[in-house]
DNA sequence: ATCGGCTCGCGCAA
DNA sequence: TGCGCGAAGCCGAT
């Protein structure tokens, strides 16, 4: 039984007792998915069938076929999982409100599920969809611990404000998931198979920004991820996490935002650790606060991604500080292709580029680095956010709008010592990093690939 | 190596 | 109304 605080109804009609279906989204998987938990129990309890879909939009806003390509292979994957549940999978391609539509009505579904998501597009298409179908909707939220509704019913103003919200409400929330029943029903949808080489082929989508190879699409790698971090690195993170040179971090960021597996998951195995190691703890702070922190954020300030969304002392002092001079000044593409005068900075840049990734640490100093030498800090919010969104395969996520909005807005942070260009907002530099870690060798180790 | 100051405002205790 | 303390730091003093 989903526990109903999980589970928000956006919309209910007259009509019952037809089939049911789960519109998937935000969470691409078939295990530990409480949406899907809760779509079969309606099927179910009216005696109906369950079909899962999922709408390919060609043009989600800043996707290119690196991220399609990750996502697809999750996708197909999880076909093949549902089929051995005997639940139906659709990939229907193009815009979604129309497709939803047409297949409610081809399919006689009088119940529809999706996923919470902040991100505002998929917010548009839910309000789209309650108004232009007949068809009954819950909300489930399958991506926080605890349900980013219930938790808190305003934007946040740090984690030591949302902690405690959290902390409440954890042992309720943060409990095993059960295995996925096998649908019994017989299924008589009406669709063919999906096609997935020749939507693949059709994408109209920027096919530059080339896939990655050394990370793994789909359920079964995020596991296997999973258990390798938590079997050989997280041991060292605590201390390990701010070096660059090292591999201490758990990489499980892309997986977590394509839904390939729940950060409850997550949270229940690490937990299996001794809890009260401080590298577990550390962990889990960034999983669990710091992440559902972020989608707090996304949900609850219309403006986020921009400096709309940041706190009154930090626009005040950015808006101060607008005409200082700055040292050095780049353009978008400038940034891009990592032609700064700064080769720590470059290299950063080259790695998310490349990889699809960037190091924790160095993201906060590319951040920061943006705003120092970008013309205005509007602009430095617009390049960080476009630069994240495009090349990182954990980009177009509530984590990364609230990363860039805390290193250049100042968001869940408080007031520093004032300076030039950053007003009081907290500054990053080159000595930090030289402090921390070996950045020659990180520079060494970006510089000479292309 | 370690510490305090920087500087703002939320949330809780009183 | 006062006070403690906070998403990842920097800097200078000791």
């Amino acid at each position: 039984m989903v526990q109903p605080e999980r589970i928000f109804n956006l919309k209910t009609t007259d009509t019952d007792n037809g089939n049911v279906v789960y519109w998937m989204s935000r969470d691409q998987r078939a295990s530990d998915n409480w949406a899907l938990l809760h779509a079969l129990e309606l099927s179910l309890r009216m005696k109906t069938e369950l079909a899962v879909v999922f709408c390919l939009s060609d043009n989600f806003p800043g996707a290119n076929i690196r991220h399609y390509d990750f996502m697809m292979e999750g996708l197909n994957e999880l076909s093949s999982n549902l089929q051995l549940k005997n639940i139906p999978f659709y990939l229907l391609q193009g815009d979604p409100i129309p497709n939803l539509r047409r297949f409610i009505v081809e399919n006689k579904v009088s119940h529809l599920v999706c996923d919470f998501d902040p991100i505002r597009i998929k917010q548009q298409w839910k309000e789209e969809l309650s108004k232009e179908a007949e068809v009954n909707i819950d909300e489930v939220d399958t991506h926080n611990i605890v349900p980013a509704r219930l938790v808190s019913n305003k934007a946040e103003f740090g984690a030591y404000t949302i902690r405690p919200k959290i902390n409440r409400l954890l042992n309720e929330y943060l409990i095993e998931f059960p295995d996925l029943p096998v649908q019994e029903k017989t299924v008589t949808f009406k669709l063919q198979q999906t096609d997935w080489v020749g939507i693949y082929d059709r994408l109209e989508v920027d096919r530059a920004v080339l896939p990655v190879e050394w990370i793994h699409p789909g359920e079964s790698a995020a596991r296997d991820m999973m258990e390798y971090f938590l079997g050989n690195k997280i041991s060292n993170y605590a201390n390990g996490r701010n070096d660059p040179n090292e591999d201490f971090l758990s990489n499980l960021s892309p997986y977590l935002h394509f839904g390939q597996i729940a950060s409850q998951r997550i949270a229940l195995e690490t937990q299996k650790n001794n809890s009260q190691d401080q590298n577990t703890q550390a962990f889990l702070e960034e999983l669990i606060i710091r992440k559902e922190l972020s989608d707090n954020y996304c949900f609850y300030s219309p403006a986020y991604g921009s400096l709309d969304s940041i706190p009154d002392w930090a626009k005040k002092t950015l808006a101060e500080h607008k005409k200082d001079e700055r040292e050095h000044t780049y353009q978008l593409e400038e940034f891009e292709n990592s032609l700064t005068h700064e080769d720590l900075w470059n290299a950063a840049q080259k790695e998310m580029v490349i990889t699809g990734k960037m190091h924790g640490y160095m993201r906060m100093y590319w951040a920061k680095k943006i705003l120092e030498w970008s013309a205005s800090p509007e602009e430095a919010m617009e390049i960080a956010v476009y630069l994240n969104d495009k090349y990182g395969l954990d980009g177009r996520d509530p984590n990364g709008y609230a990363g860039c909005a805390w290193a250049i807005g100042g968001l869940h942070d408080r007031a520093w010592s004032e300076r030039p260009v950053y007003g009081k907002i907290r500054y990053m530099n080159r000595n930090g990093a030289k402090r921390k870690f070996n950045i020659a060798k990180y520079i060494a180790k970006w510089s000479n690939v292309e």
